[in-house]
DNA sequence: CTGAAGCTGTGATTCGCCTCACATGGTCGT
DNA sequence: ACGACCATGTGAGGCGAATCACAGCTTCAG
């Protein structure tokens, strides 16, 4: 099996990538092929949805690079972010354990976006197969469980606390691998406040706020960097 | 090892009960055989801890009667409660899927229980040979991260929807196939306000005026009842 | 250049819930 | 029967965040 001869070209997805994620590490490489047969790259900007609540197209979604919310929207149009993913992680993978294969939640990108879709079919094929798949499926399914168990308990918490909570996650998913002090992309903060559940001005406030502490510094790109790791432990923000 | 000839006592397991629930009831009666030796049945009151946070010690749950919550603490000591389960209903099963097997939450009793461990060595030798089993799992949790994300929307708003969603949750866990209008079994207001995330004189004052309004009421055996279907609906509260 | 539109900071005000404080009534053990 | 204890209702006060209202800035189209 040619591991990938073709010089990957912007839009190519290799088993490599495959490899790095999670989800597929367990598979044969084999197995990894039959995935990407038909996948289809996707450039987003940002601010644009990437699937629609309620949409039953499906396809599971590579996040390559940039940065996406997870949200859905209550009765009185209130917007709830459920989580924010980023570079090498999976979305749209809920649709297909579903019994009907719905949707439940939007995905819009807060930054520009490199993705790829998978076709659902060879996937749902698999996971029914293949215990290795679904077993790591489940085992994602438990960190997510995990992340949206945090963001419930920092839920309780004061302006501060969500903010900060809200910063660390955006910072840790930025990149692989990425640490709480490495540097957030731009964001409006209409944006940082949805994602907090604050409104915009407390957002704003507490900013300013964390700025004067000495705990976040703007970046030259207009970005933000979080600066004290030993505070952001202290309060149980990481790990 | 006897598969279990013994005439079902109160305690004793069979293949029926795991078929009523929907992790095990794709596998095969032997395979459900295998899972059920060495099972032993726990019967506890209410207030009673169930798993530890940090405990090692291994097990899944099978809870066969009875309410219980699962819950986790901040480091200011406040209690978030994660979920609510009732009859029919498993847990323990994120221990497992841990890599190092940690218990993440506490699981403690809302009222007398009846529930059945199973030894986790076989339910995770299992996961890994048959992708009914893990495939159900990862159902299984997809499964609880919709019902938190539901529970993620609800803590946005305010009390008196909170406090709703709370009665709901309750109401419908209450038993297999229970419905919004089941009877509440009788709980205490700390336990309500704490389930809700509000004040205990709060979840008070709020539980009068849903009952002035006619949309709870209590029963006869000191419990709560909901009376307006009709209103959930409205509300978002139920599907 | 100029006006529109979006982002940001900030004050003033309002509102909801938490907290504290206390009264009542029920249950239980001795 | 008595007091200890707990669960429940209710009032008063305070705090924190939402809301309302702008003003300064940048960006961008015409």
């Amino acid at each position: 099996m040619p591991p990938n001869p073709e010089p990957a070209s912007a839009a190519a997805l290799g088993p490599a990538d495959l490899a790095r994620m999670e989800l597929f590490r367990a598979l044969e490489v084999e197995q990894q092929q039959r995935l990407l047969e038909n996948h289809r790259p996707l450039s987003l900007a940002a601010d644009q949805t990437v699937v629609l609540e309620q949409d039953e197209s499906q396809g599971i979604f590579l996040l390559r690079s940039g940065l996406v919310k997870v949200r859905c929207f209550d009765l009185q149009g209130e917007e709830t972010v459920l989580a924010v993913l980023g570079p090498g992680e999976v979305c749209g993978e809920m649709a297909v354990l579903h019994p009907q294969g719905l949707r439940t939640a939007d995905v819009v990108t807060l930054t520009p976006c490199s993705l790829v879709i998978l076709r659902a079919g060879p996937f749902a094929g698999l996971l029914r197969s293949e215990p290795r798949l679904s077993l790591a499926l489940a085992q994602l399914q438990a960190k997510r469980l995990q992340t949206l168990n945090r963001r419930m308990r920092l839920r309780a918490g004061d302006a501060n606390l969500r903010l900060l909570a809200t910063l660390v996650e955006l910072a840790t998913r930025s990149a692989v691998d990425a640490a709480a002090t490495d540097p957030i992309p731009p964001l409006p903060q209409r944006e940082l406040a949805c994602l907090a559940g604050l409104a915009r001005e407390t957002a704003s406030r507490t900013l300013a706020n964390l700025r004067r502490r000495g705990l976040v510094a703007h970046t030259p790109e207009g970005g933000l960097r979080l600066l004290n790791a030993e505070d952001l432990r202290r309060r149980g923000l990481l790990g």
